[in-house]
RNA sequence: GCUGGCGUAGCUCAGCUGGUAGAGCAUCUGCCUUGUAAGCAGGAGGUCACGGGUUCGAGUCCCGUCGCCAGCUCCA
């Protein structure tokens, strides 16, 4: 019996029954045969060599659609485990990614981490496999049949066992086979491996067996491949554009800030207190037990000296084991460190169990900030001020108040938010004052929360809008520090909204259009959001909850911004959108961001007397446009390469002289444009004009007056553009002036 | 925090199987008086991240600590 499907256009076509969507190809034209690489069945990918149904719609894909590169990639990552089968056959194959969106990679258990000659042999491998248009056949077996398969293939290990354990008895799996190399895989894949037009395998590095610390690590080997070999190309140079737009590399060449840099190191004397750190891994009474013990022995070895002590107490890292992680920082005689330093073990009645002791000794400390705390630098300063300054001022025009509260405060406000329990770890180490625990802040909700409930509220009050610019302390783990674009003490551009029910919407859409208007301000054009909804874990009301996300959904609508709903991947607290900028390289950052807040004002018991005059619950919401002011100014640094708008630039304009005979007109025209509010300067130098011109380019300043003799006489300067080396020519003074002051305008939005 | 790699002058980097620390740029001092991306000469700059070990001898080999980089994980 034939079936009919119906393709793209709207017609339908005749089939015999049982024919794939490459009968189907084959059926319109032999070229189309050979091109197509994966079907997209009534809106769902499917491979080609699966039966089609009568009644289904039907699409055919070229390796170049979206679908096509999806599944080349996923294929890509098949010929990598294979290769790497191939070339090391002790390997174990366990998994790749769900998504083959960008890159993809394949994880296996090795005995020796792939070196990077390792990599080139697997990517000539790859390549090999490719240019034989290697083909995969795909088989739909049962489970004990998959196993049998594996066995047979000799590559049935404890993660395919593991993966085939996942899947439910008695369903149907399929099974995919290129050049002997068998896999468990969903599919689809292409019909060969000759659609790989160019692959390149980017890096190898650890990963754990299902991203869990606890599992052994992996080596991940990721890849990237395209329809075309121009697209790897244009690929591999993005990758080296992003390298030269690295904002650590330019914030380091253009003085803007720096990241922990560390400098000299100095001896302790014996007059200075030691400072002992204890990292207590034990669980109670044996952690007291061994503290107390290894306190008496340092006391006893340094008699009379000032000590310091920091304990910091966690479980222990399995039962009836206990661990003490000691730093001892300070002057001390070789004898008293041979005495301390090293490991040791505890034991006796006192501790209970055996304790092991690891002594270190630093007999130096360091000029170093710490990781993940940035020093602005006068030029960094400079775009710092100005871009706070930008916020401020369109703060202050879009209806906010301006608020500030201290780096440091009670730990009770984030206990009575609920955050000290889920978030201790993340923050800085309590300090003890006056008996009671202090900590940098790691948000300022509470504050703000605070000032709000400073006074009985009345209905007529709200919206409130409080905006802070308030930096904040987050214990980021050691390996996501990372430039400006993570680090442990940071500048929240944060405002938290305080209004009735029937204020919502409109305060949703204002934030959306303020978010819009700054962001564009810094010269950002495209932009992509994601609302989060409701997860199974949350508080508040579900209508709540339907009612502002159909509210948030709502608003990026009518800005006509391109969205995808992330089901359930709300905080608990309240739904949420999340806006990427997209920068020159199309890369995509999330900085702006607006939550509803159904949490705090419950837990801070907050309330506002209403129109009749009844106790009612403020809403609250949360929102930032720049995100964090360091990481922005790092997404600027990167889209800019640098080479930031005249407005944001530190130095507008530098007056460069041709000989030392004018430097008392090039005084002049800088004094008339620092006079008219333009950031310029002239510096006296030995340099030929060539090289004065170097430096203003090479420091990315965007204006340059060039004055000689010439100009002296005329009372100007001639213009050169940092852009395109542009010479624009000669202007007099006040015609200067004004064109530098045009130049250096602050972009308006609206 | 975990795995791997790295740490030499302000910056970018040489420094071989262990044998007296180097270059370019920047900085400083002179000379040159210069026309749109590098004039010339000279000087100064380093406990080779820190600590320990092996060795007659360590920038080099080993161990530990700190920091950075890539990835994992995390991101209120």
């Amino acid at each position: 019996m034939p079936i009919d499907v119906i393709l793209p256009d709207g017609k339908t076509r005749s089939l015999t029954d049982g024919a794939t969507a490459m009968d189907l190809a084959k059926a319109i034209s032999e070229g189309l045969a050979r091109q197509v690489v994966v079907a997209k069945v009534d809106g769902v990918v499917q491979d080609v060599r699966l039966p089609l149904k009568s009644g289904q719609k039907v699409e055919l894909c070229k390796a170049d659609s979206p679908e096509g590169l999806e599944t080349l990639r996923h294929s890509a990552e098949h010929v990598l485990a294979t290769a790497v089968c191939r070339l090391f056959p002790g390997a174990k194959v366990t998994m790749g990614p769900k998504s083959h969106a960008d890159d993809f990679y394949y994880d296996f258990d090795v005995e020796k981490p792939f070196t990077p000659e390792d990599l080139e042999k697997i990517e000539a491998e790859m390549k090999a496999l490719i240019a034989a248009n290697t083909e995969f056949t795909m088989q739909v077996v049962g489970k004990d049949e998959a196993r049998a398969i594996f066995d047979k293939a000799g590559q049935n290990n404890e993660y395919k066992r593991e993966i085939l354990g996942w899947i439910p008895e008695g369903e149907r799996l399929t099974l995919y086979t290129d050049a002997g190399f068998v896999d468990l895989c969903r599919g689809p894949h292409l019909p060969h491996a000759g659609f790989i037009k160019g692959v390149k395998l980017l890096s190898n590095a650890g990963a754990y067996w299902r991203a869990d610390a606890k599992n052994k690590m992996l080596q991940r080997v990721t890849g990237i491949a395209f329809a075309k070999k121009e697209d790897l190309d244009k690929h591999l140079y993005r990758v080296e554009e992003a390298k030269k737009r690295d904002h650590r590399k330019l914030g380091r060449e253009l003085e803007l800030f720096i990241v922990s840099e560390r400098y000299d190191d100095h001896a302790y004397t014996t007059d200075q207190e030691l400072d002992i750190y204890l990292g207590v891994e034990a669980d109670p009474p044996v952690d007291h037990m061994a503290v107390d013990r290894v306190l008496a022995v340092v006391t006893t070895t340094f008699p009379g000296r000032a000590i310091r002590k920091t304990v910091k107490l966690s479980p222990a890292p399995e039962p009836g084991r206990a661990q003490l992680d000691i730093r001892l920082r300070g002057a001390m005689t070789t004898e008293q460190r041979k005495l301390v330093e090293g490991t040791k073990w505890l034991d006796g009645p006192e501790t209970g169990a055996m304790v092991r002791v690891d002594v270190t000794v630093e007999p130096h400390y360091t000029e170093e900030v710490g990781p993940g705390l940035v020093l602005w630098l006068p030029k960094g300063g400079r775009l710092r001020a100005i871009i706070e300054d930008q916020w401020r001022k369109m703060h202050l025009e879009g209806g906010y108040d301006i608020v500030f509260s201290p780096h440091i405060a009670k730990a009770d406000l984030w206990k009575v938010s609920g955050h000290w329990h889920f978030y201790k770890e993340s923050m800085f180490s309590p300090m003890s004052v006056d008996g009671h625990d202090y900590v940098c802040k790691p948000m300022n909700c509470p504050f703000h929360i605070m000032m709000v409930k400073s006074k009985s509220r009345s209905y007529r009050e709200f919206p409130m809008r409080l905006a802070e610019l308030g930096t904040v302390y987050r214990y980021e783990m050691a390996g996501v520090l990372h430039g400006l674009m993570r680090v442990r003490g940071f500048t929240q551009d944060d405002a938290h909204l305080f209004c009735r029910w029937d204020q919502v919407e409109s305060e949703i859409d204002r934030v959306m259009h303020f978010i819009l208007r700054m962001l564009r301000t810094f010269g950002f054009k495209d932009f992509e959001v994601n609302l989060s909804t409701r997860p199974e874990k949350f508080v508040g009301k579900v209508e709540d909850w339907d009612r502002t996300e159909k509210l948030l959904e709502a608003a990026i609508v009518r800005h006509g911004l391109p969205y995808q709903v992330d089901a359930g991947g709300g905080a608990f607290y309240g739904p949420k959108i999340d806006i990427k900028l997209v920068d020159a390289l199309e890369r995509k950052w999330q900085c702006s961001t607006l939550q509803l807040d159904f949490n705090n004002p419950e837990r801070f018991t907050m309330e506002f007397v209403n129109a009749k005059g009844e106790k009612e619950q403020p809403v609250m919401l949360h929102r930032a446009l720049l995100g964090s002011v360091e990481r922005f100014i790092g997404v600027l640094i990167e889209h800019y390469a640098g080479a930031l708008p005249a407005w944001l630039s530190p130095e507008q304009v530098r007056v460069v002289t041709v000989s030392d005979k004018q430097n008392a007109h090039a005084q002049q025209v800088s004094d008339a444009l620092v006079a008219a509010g333009v950031r310029a300067t002239f510096g006296e130098s030995h340099e030929k004009l060539g090289a004065k011109i170097r430096a203003a380019q090479i420091e990315k300043i965007p204006l340059m007056l060039v004055v000689g003799d010439k100009e002296v006489e005329q009372g100007g300067a001639t213009v050169r553009l940092r852009d395109g080396g542009k010479d624009l020519g000669f202007m007099a003074l006040p015609a200067l002036v004004d064109f530098c002051r045009g130049q250096c305008a602050i972009p308006t939005v609206d």
